[in-house]
RNA sequence: CGAGCGGACUACGCGGUCGCGGCGCAAGAAAUUGCGGUGAGGAAAGUCCGGGCAUCACAGGGCAGGACGCCUGAUAACGUCAGGUGAAGGCGACUUUAAGGAAAGUGCAACAGAAAUAGACAACCGCUUCCGCUUUGCGGAGACGGUUCAGGUGGAAAGGCGAGGCAAAAGCUCACCGACGGGACGGUAACGCCCCGUGCCAUGUAAACCCCGUCCGAUGCAAGUUUGGGUCUCUCUCAUAUGGGUUGCCCGCCCGAGGGAGUACCGUGAAUAACGCUGGAGCCUAUCGGUGACGGUAGGCGUAGAUAAAUGACCGCGCUCGACAGAACCCGGCUUAUAGGUCCGCUCGUAUU
RNA sequence: GGCCUUGUGGUCAAGCGGUUAAGACGGCGCCCUCUCACGGCGCAAUCCCGGGUUCGAUUCCCGGCAAGGUCA
């Protein structure tokens, strides 16, 4: 499944304020039911310089596409990772597969 | 071998699987899919300068304000760079240097010190008056005249140092050094060097105000352009220069501004849109001119253009185990951050030949 | 991305190149009191950091760092 960016600032806040949240070791996921597949990466300038952000960003990306396949129905994700020291691939990815299994999102 | 100086370069590499942003080609009505190729830096950073570019009822004058400041050159331009001069530091290679003007004027110089820009007081000496005494003299006080040496204070005390000179002294005189003025020579110039003269008067601070010289219109891609409607009619409010725009102010210049209703046509998307948006003062190689910055000529290259914003994950191999760090209109610099590695030139010390 | 502003005890803050770096609130110690409060006395500052100008810098100049504001 292909998913799209979330891009406009009204999505951000109906996600966050309607949106069901789960909590990871590493990160939260915010998602709500949604017409098109969708998500985006929350790193803000409290998780340091430019070149920090975009590794959290893309280790989360590639965290969540190793992880999407088994998300059988569309839904809207927001994924936020909490401030530390250090960020892993490994983490994220057990993480985000951990809060689908939970949540029962995954197919079938 | 040890210690050090200057300059240049590099910024993990290779192979696989999956994935991401532009671009090209093909397929498709379209969403999209497939293939190919391409995709961050030396600082992309800070935003400290300069320029391009864009807009402002063209950009005009004056004031204010700001920047720069040894000389010559380079450049589109610069506060940058190159070469040189002076000064300071280092045994040296070399490094640092906001380095015009203090006889245009104003301000400031705490504390200390007799005194802070120059007068007084104190001190030294001469002469004279008075007083005292141990009476060819010595001491004390006062008036007048000459002088600023020494001591102490201070960042700085009025050219320095040595000799002569004098009642005591002082560039008063002399040698050397410095300063100032003039001249010759060398250099494009800053300046250097030599000669002559003047006994010498002018404290520091201009990164205090300031003076002199040179330069600067303002705003910045969130600039700005296009579509978002156009034309016509009616009407309302403010205003006739005492308003609005243009640079902080003045002059000058330019101009009405905003809203509502109706009708005909176009359009249905309205901001998270498109353009600006990357081919350039471009990069590489060779050669010529120049000490050099740089410039000329020839050949070659095609080298990110995103917009919640693209480079990652995993596996294997190697090693020195990988620093600082992510384009956002574009260039030239400066400054700051930075693990390690490579190369070139040079200095000092020690030892050997 | 562009353009600006500000950094002084724990907090809010004054500060004409020479100060013992004002003041208020708070904190700590001592005195006063049987005790607390009030009151009195005292203590606590790398003037954000590093250079430079100056005899002398919190102040002037240059470069960093941090915080904040503003422009669609």
């Amino acid at each position: 499944m292909k998913y799209g960016k979330i891009k406009k600032k009204k999505d951000f806040r109906k996600i966050l304020s309607t949106g069901k949240r789960a909590y990871g070791g590493t990160l939260t996921v915010v998602y709500l039911p949604a017409k098109e597949p969708s998500m985006a990466v929350c790193v803000g300038k409290k998780y340091g310089k430019s070149v920090e952000r975009n590794r959290i960003k893309r280790l989360l990306r590639e965290a969540f596409r190793a992880q999407a396949e088994k998300v059988g129905s569309p839904y809207a994700f927001l994924l936020i990772p909490k401030v530390s020291e250090t960020y892993s691939f490994e983490g994220f990815r057990k993480d985000i597969g951990g809060i689908f299994k939970r949540e029962k999102l995954e197919d079938g």
